[in-house]
RNA sequence: GGCGCGGUAGCCAAGUGGUAAGGCAGAGGUCUGCAAAACCUUUAUUCGUGAGUUCGAUUCUCACCCGCGCCUCCA
């Protein structure tokens, strides 16, 4: 079966294909750095990275562009607040962001654009609703009037059609023709920062933002647009009424979105105050390859509630994955290739890449993988394992680690040289060879507190760093 | 109330109209100077509850119970 993928819009999971062409446009809402941003957000971002990932594996090109939202209301407030310029506010945030993504090994997307610098872009975008009158301004702001466009609600699966323009819905809304409509340009109010433009003073919406720069480097129309559950309602289903709109053209061919993660159950959130940052994690002890594995482990469909049982449980799955490959590349083999074993790591694979085409079902590609693991470990205790069965299984190795990323130990600073590791071992290797047990274990414990972990084997000793 | 997701072993979790993947944890064992690593056996006669369709349902239908989310900023 080919790539598939559960498109929101439908409702159902398609074939996924380009219309031309053999790259992928793809846009993917970033964070609004106002905070650093907590592993609910980074769950979404990582489920983006195993789809970039998956579609590069499958052959397709990519051009994946991320938003970051630097202005906002609770931007402003915040820098107002600590007596900092938007842009140094922002700036403290953005680096914590890409530290962030680089610790949890998420591939940059093609390009990272901000919000304040594309102000001339979303002044255009809101020009064009206005020339076609999807528009209306109300106290310095101008808001879009959902009644105008036909399809509002089509990605949400809501309806809308019983609000009627002009109904007074709620009074907290007097300046709003409809509950629903949003706002794209925002007048400014006394002190806040604002942009003086053709459409007059004031900054842009949340919503028109995306609608502006994806529409700018991507196109018309979109392959892909992804990001979390909640932005289903309102932001994306505003983009659409925006995008579409302006160019009567279908905004995206495939919405997909990624469930929320939960501590005990309940949706893990900055204004619900659960929330945990990857710097919680990582003074705790977790090491943040151990996260991604978590996180890219459950199918991103599927609520994931986050724990620390949960986090121990990936880190020995992680080392066992790596005990595997150390043992691949260490032991020796007998000449000659086992067509067995041949044969179970191909069907491996193709159970590995049928599980990630199949909308990205990333627990059962794990499966694939552990299964393989345990047959080729017993295969080596039984002295089936033959030399030439070594490539294919780590072939099979990088193909997963080229989507999920986690064999390769997090780095270790310091600490001792490989050359002296390699002393020792021998060192101990003559203590044992003279029955001195005392001296050999008292190697094996120096190398231990330089986290130096030591593994006698059949063929030698072999070492790995903890 | 509207829309949507889910309830599978101690925990995480896959899955199919034909009789339950995988990971972690637990128990026992093999191997081993020590320590690891690895392997083997074992842990759901059962997939929220009830009814229906069917030769047969965890998988389809209906009802009910429970949990979560969106409908306001939010990954």
């Amino acid at each position: 079966m080919a790539l598939r993928f559960y498109n929101t819009l439908t409702q159902q999971v398609e074939p996924f294909t380009l219309l031309e062409g053999n790259t992928v446009r793809m846009y993917t809402c970033g964070p609004t750095v106002y905070n650093y941003a907590h592993i609910g957000n980074f769950r979404t971002f990582t489920f983006e990275d195993i789809l970039r990932r998956w579609l590069l594996y499958r052959g397709f090109e990519l051009d994946h562009v991320m938003n970051i939202t630097d202005v906002d209301d609770k931007i402003i407030r915040n820098a107002v607040a600590e007596h900092k310029t938007l842009a140094e506010y922002t700036a403290t945030y953005t680096e914590a962001f890409l530290e962030d993504t680089a610790a949890l090994r998420l591939q940059r997307p093609e390009r990272m654009v901000k919000a304040t610098e594309h102000i001339p872009e979303m002044v255009r975008a809101i020009e064009q609703l206005a020339e076609r009158g999807f528009t209306y301004q109300s106290d310095g702001s101008i808001y879009y009037r959902i009644a105008k466009f036909p399809g509002y609600g089509k990605l949400s699966h809501n309806d809308f059609s019983g609000i009627r323009s002009g109904a007074r819905v709620d009074v907290d809304e007097y300046d709003k023709a409809n509950a629903r409509d949003f706002v794209l340009w925002k007048a400014p109010k006394d002190g806040e920062i604002f942009w003086e433009s053709a459409i007059g003073p004031g900054r842009p919406g949340w919503h028109i933002e995306c609608s502006a720069m994806a529409m700018k480097y991507l196109g018309e129309t979109l392959d892909i647009h992804a990001g979390g559950v909640d932005l289903i309602f309102p932001h994306h289903e505003n983009e659409i009424a925006q995008s579409e709109a302006i160019t009567s053209k279908p905004f995206v061919r495939f919405w997909l979105h990624s469930e929320f993660l939960n501590v005990e159950s309940q949706k893990m959130s900055k204004s619900a105050g659960n929330f945990y940052t990857l710097r919680d994690l990582q003074q705790e002890g977790y090491q943040p390859d151990v996260v991604r594995y978590l996180l890219a482990s459950v199918p991103y469909r599927k609520k994931l509630n986050f724990s620390a049982d949960g986090l121990k449980a990936a880190a020995t799955a992680i080392d066992r994955l790596r005990n595997f490959k150390l043992r691949l590349e260490t032991d020796k083999y007998p000449e000659g290739a086992n067509e067995k074993i041949l044969e179970r790591t191909r069907l491996a694979v193709r159970q590995f890449e049928d599980s990630l085409d199949d909308d990205l079902n990333t627990a059962e590609a794990l499966a694939a993988l552990f299964e393989f693991v345990r047959d080729a470990n017993t295969a080596m205790d039984a002295g089936e394992f033959r030399a030439g069965n070594t490539a294919p299984a780590l072939d099979f190795l990088d193909r997963f680690d080229r989507v999920f990323d986690v064999l390769r130990p997090a780095q270790t600073e310091g600490g001792l040289s490989d050359a002296r590791v390699e002393e020792l071992i021998q060192e101990r290797n003559a203590a044992k060879k003279a029955r001195n047990f005392a001296r050999a274990d008292q190697i094996r414990q120096e190398l231990l507190d330089a986290g130096i972990i030591l593994e006698d084997t059949k063929e030698g000793t072999r070492w790995k760093r903890k």
